[in-house]
DNA sequence: GTGACAATCACGCAGCGTCAAAGTTT
DNA sequence: AAAACTTTGACGCTGCGTGATTGTCA
């Protein structure tokens, strides 16, 4: 155990994640802790990627696209590889307003619903849309 | 071939799913098409569950729990199912805000991102955060 | 016979949860 | 040696997509 590394218990106590999941990870790849026997030690460079996947998640990236970007980190991405992840996060970011209307759309519809409902309980007679 | 009554293909059509979709449906049971030998018939029955289906799935709701809302409507539910549903709105409701907001966070995040990437593109020189 | 469309297996996917079995440490 | 913890392996989940193969009908 050195100074600079995380063991894998604090690692999913750092970035509030199951085992399973870094298990996971380590599965697909997506990182590869020091291997000391069986225990798992987590360097600066494992903390890093793993805050750029985990907001990579957060933005709805599917995790092999994650890796693919990671790689671009990893060796300090020319400016086409900028320019393509620029391009990428602008499709991102429609396909997410997207979602973000048909959430607040199935909300004010949801509403509508649970609301007639909830007056056709008081009321019977209500007429139902 | 009945008048009120749907073909496979016109259920696919009307409802824009596929047909492993009306199938999936069928193997769970949440629809129950007249059968014609191999041919699949949908009549009103069946097309007011898919209508019904359609609306819960656009509410985030399981499909299981959908199946169960749809026994109940089938037998016009009692006020306790009603306030039971009601109360499964609410909560429903809850959770499609707290997504709602999620993504407006990771909007505004992946927004701030990709403006900074930018940037760096133009002046190599910009700071990171 | 010959396409064209249908239907039925049956496996595959993401992103882990969950459980049993086996190993390790105290 | 027994209790407690960890690690691994493997199957499970949702909601279908996607072939491969076989059937059917014009």
């Amino acid at each position: 155990m050195s100074e600079d590394e995380l063991s894998f218990k604090d690692m999913c106590a750092q970035f509030d994640v199951t085992p399973r999941t870094l298990r996971y990870y380590e599965y697909i790849e997506l990182l590869k802790p020091r291997k000391d026997g069986r225990a798992r030690w987590y360097g600066p460079r494992e903390v890093a990627r793993m805050k750029l996947i985990l907001r990579g998640r957060r933005f709805g990236f599917p995790l092999e696209e994650i890796r693919q970007w990671l790689e671009i980190y990893g060796q300090e991405g020319n400016d086409a590889q900028m320019r393509a992840w620029i391009a990428r996060a602008d499709e991102q970011m429609v396909e997410l307003r997207r979602q973000r209307d048909e959430l607040d759309q199935a909300l004010i519809d949801l509403k509508k619903l649970r609301d007639e409902t909830a007056a056709s309980l008081k009321n019977p007679d209500t007429p139902q849309g």
